[in-house]
DNA sequence: AATAGTCAAATGGTTTATCCATTTATTCGG
DNA sequence: CCGAATAAATGGATAAACCATTTGACTATT
């Protein structure tokens, strides 16, 4: 018997939604560009308007139209930006159930690279938004804020790192991290302690020197932990 | 004037996709169980086949079920794989056109690391992997299955540092590394120095010797930039 | 002239009804 | 008991309306 693997039927709005997504991706249909309404798509495809809307759907949801309802609405081809990596990361770590420690694992090896490479590619305008993130931080009492302060000045600096895919997972994992078992331990020693550490940080970044960067944003992201294991063990060791 | 944003309309078959998703994504409805048929769907929720179908059809884009078609068909219930994360990532690569230094980047950020997690959580399935990996690309000389051996033995490698999370990231970027300027290089010369480099990684994970994996790693790495810039700096540079 | 109100048109959203296609359980004939 | 025919259950698809939302155009009012 000859191996055939299981032969795959293409269904109809499937078939649509792989043309029109091959056309937006590769650039024959622009970013901004208004598709065909969905009764011109059903006379150009043949199909059903239901087949049609069930293409349109899929590329909604992959991110690649938006849909805007009224005279002059129609679907608008984007170029799928973070959203869509976002939510795919985020069923994944819900759905496979990722356990924590390993979220911290993943943003222990992230964030170094990050401040390295942001010392290496910062602008002088993503030091005004880390100046200004950190400011925010030292200035923020209130430990809930404080945490929020904290993902900004961090969101700050995987921007600066001007690495698009290394920023877009960054921050996919942030909504994850927010475990209050684990965030909740703020304490106003904790929070003077962030606030040093992120400040060196800062600094090699601002004096563009990266190892330095990455050496101590390692050690922050291991005090960090150490800390996180006197008050969650349970929660935070693999 | 008061700040009121964007009142946000949910349409009918959103509202069913997110009911539908939360139960799959909090356990309600386990993975593996068949969801009720549409006509059923049509009766609990009172709207039309159609929006159930579009509700059903988000679901199936986003990777929560799959599609069993005939008698005993229906859909059912899945954790989010790895699949939705790396089309997502792939058309986000291809959408936002990420430069090809950007992947390289990204790709010389995670393989150290996940070298040196894979020597702190290696089992002895994995190194049986990795010898069988490196032991292909060793015997191998035509240079298209050089790379495809290659490829496996990172993989394998990835798989080592049982991070499934870092794991299906690293996966996702494969293909579009696949750059023929830079990745079509491989000559006996390099060929016969990526064996000794991946033998020497491979030996610091089966020792369980996680600082050197990362910095063997390291060097292999920016020695495979050195000589991709020799070979095309014009794709590999930033 | 400026503004507010009204209407019409274009578009996506939804419903209903009906049929087709695929798969599998059941039934029936040998 | 087995194989073939049949029926049933399910998703796939179509057609024809109508509803809802938005915007442009027109009109009336001030």
């Amino acid at each position: 018997m000859i191996e055939l693997g299981q032969i795959k039927l293409q269904k109809g709005f499937e078939t649509l939604a792989s043309v029109l997504r091959e056309q937006i991706l590769n650039g024959a249909i622009q970013s901004g560009e208004v598709l065909p309404n969905e009764r011109d798509l059903v006379l150009r495809s043949g199909l059903s308007r239901g087949s049609v809307r069930e293409a349109l759907r899929v590329l909604e949801t992959q991110g690649l139209v938006t849909t805007r309802l009224g005279r002059n609405g129609g679907r608008v081809a984007l170029q799928s930006g973070g959203g869509a990596v976002k939510s795919s990361l985020d069923h994944y770590i819900r759905g496979q159930q990722v356990p924590f420690p390993v979220l911290m694992e993943t943003v222990e090896v992230l964030e170094p690279s990050l401040a390295q490479l942001a010392a290496v590619h910062r602008t002088d305008e993503d030091v005004a938004a880390l100046r200004q993130a950190s400011k925010k931080l030292q200035a923020t009492k209130n430990a809930a804020r404080f945490l929020a302060a904290n993902t900004a000045w961090h969101r700050a600096m995987a921007h600066a790192s001007h690495n698009p895919l290394l920023t877009t997972i960054y921050d996919a994992l942030g909504p994850g991290l927010l475990n209050p078992q684990v965030a909740g331990f703020a304490s106003a020693e904790v929070r003077s302690e962030v606030v040093r550490a992120v400040g060196r940080v800062e600094e090699a970044i601002i004096a563009r020197d990266a190892p330095a960067a990455r050496r101590r944003m390692e050690r922050h992201v291991l005090a960090y932990r150490a800390k996180a294991e006197q008050v969650a063990p349970k929660v935070v060791t693999l």
